[in-house]
DNA sequence: TTTTTATCGAGATGTTTTTCTCGATATATC
DNA sequence: GATATATCGAGAAAAACATCTCGATAAAAA
């Protein structure tokens, strides 16, 4: 049984019909259709009024939505109207890049504080958010109430570090190494793997190779 | 009618056994079995097998699969034992904290030169890789037989620079900008949309709130 | 005012993906 | 050598997801 009963997919494709409708009221357009951001976007406009449907965002005949309504409605569902604090682990190569990034507040998250455990990193400022020694997370991730941890280090240590923001009393972890973590039901963990995007990419060049170079099916062998 | 028949599901989880897979290499472990990649992973036994069968290894009743010959049957099966060499355009935050990943080359990507338009990254060297103005990446591009383009500018500017890419023969595209791009058919797009799981985990801690303060299902209205 | 048309939304249908079921088999134990 | 068992792999069933179809409706055009 789903608690919740919007297909995951539609979550997936909500962010990048969001993005497109800001660039569309930037250009001072008011109204469009599931049309219209289908065809911007490759997905099949039934499919967007199904997505638009959960949002609880109406259309109208001949019109479409307000591209106005649209953004609200989306931001509402998706909560990304109430910006909640985040812990990030791992400042460095990628966990500075995070922490050099506007764009999330517009999702939700707004980074206040990372966390690391070389002393080299510790102590500093980056992108104007201190970088504390990792010890420091339980303590204050319990007082500030802090919902969100972003782990960015090493696979080796993701599995700790994601252990002490659970005890810490974080709910939801954004994942960036490549490691199932093994934690609580309750913990909603959401992994970015970026090596599934490098597999599809490097298999479907691949197959393109082979196609080109004479042989047509694709397959391990005959 | 699919050239390649291969569900992309799997093509996704692959690159997560691999990587469980090697971290049993590294234990000593010998031979695994779909059970226990399941387990780690979370991901159905049954489902594991027939995403193994794609690769062509092939498991022994009661012994299950040596781990090396996994390893070795999706290294080939995703081509990730020959590397490519790749473009970066978009030396910024991002951009810097992909070229200081080492983790690429096992995943078939060496990115070999990096692109930038502003004249204070180009010129530098980042993490050993060459930064250069992105005026000479046509050229480049053509003589070096490049086949993948990283993208890492700002959103604005992503198309333009993947037609750029497309132009002087790139045939494969991973996509970092917030934007779905709009190129030929034949040029492969591997889309990062991190924004995608922020929709996802935003959402679900959302209800997740919900739920605990009270009222029981999801959505936006009774 | 009537007709045309772009769009919506609901439900039916089709496709893909995942899970379940079960017989086969190689190894280990008795 | 016979029996038990962990594992595989193929096919059936179920679930999730996407697409197709069609009537309704509001705006625009005639
Ligand atoms: N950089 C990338 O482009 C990239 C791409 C894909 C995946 N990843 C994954 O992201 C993670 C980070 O990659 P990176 O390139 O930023 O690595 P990195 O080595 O640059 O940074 C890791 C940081 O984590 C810190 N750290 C290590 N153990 C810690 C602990 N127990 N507590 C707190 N901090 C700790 C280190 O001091 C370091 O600053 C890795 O899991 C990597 O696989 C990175
Ligand atoms: N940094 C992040 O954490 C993050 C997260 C999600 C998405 N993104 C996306 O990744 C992209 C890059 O983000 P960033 O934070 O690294 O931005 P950034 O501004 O730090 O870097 C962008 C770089 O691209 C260069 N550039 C701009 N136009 C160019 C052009 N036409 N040709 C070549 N180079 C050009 C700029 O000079 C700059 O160095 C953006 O599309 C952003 O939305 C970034």
């Amino acid at each position: 049984m789903r608690v919740d009963s919007v297909p995951e997919a539609t979550l997936r494709r909500l962010p990048s019909y969001y993005h497109y409708l800001l660039r569309l009221r930037e250009k001072g357009q008011e109204a469009t259709s599931a049309a219209q951001i289908g065809a911007a976007l490759g997905v099949h406009h039934t499919q967007v009024r199904k997505d638009l449907a959960v949002t609880g965002s109406q259309g109208r005949p001949k019109v479409g939505h307000r591209v106005d309504d649209l953004i609200a409605s989306i931001e509402e569902f998706l909560n990304w109207n109430n910006v909640s604090d985040a812990f990030l682990v791992g400042a460095g190569h990628l966990g500075t890049a995070l922490l050099g990034y506007a764009g999330f507040e517009r999702a939700g998250v707004r980074i206040v504080a990372a966390f690391d455990a070389s002393p080299r990193r510790a102590g500093r400022k980056v992108q104007g958010v201190p970088v504390l020694p990792v010890e420091k997370l339980p303590d204050l991730a319990r007082r500030m109430h802090i919902a969100i941890g972003i782990l960015t280090v090493p696979a080796d240590e993701a599995q700790a570090v994601a252990e002490m923001m659970v005890g810490a009393g974080i709910q939801a972890i954004w994942n960036f190494a490549p490691i199932v973590l093994d934690l609580p039901e309750a913990v909603i963990v959401e992994d970015v793997a970026l090596y599934s995007s490098l597999g599809v990419l490097s298999r479907k060049l691949a197959v393109r190779r082979k196609a080109a170079s004479g042989k047509g099916s694709a397959g391990t062998g005959p």
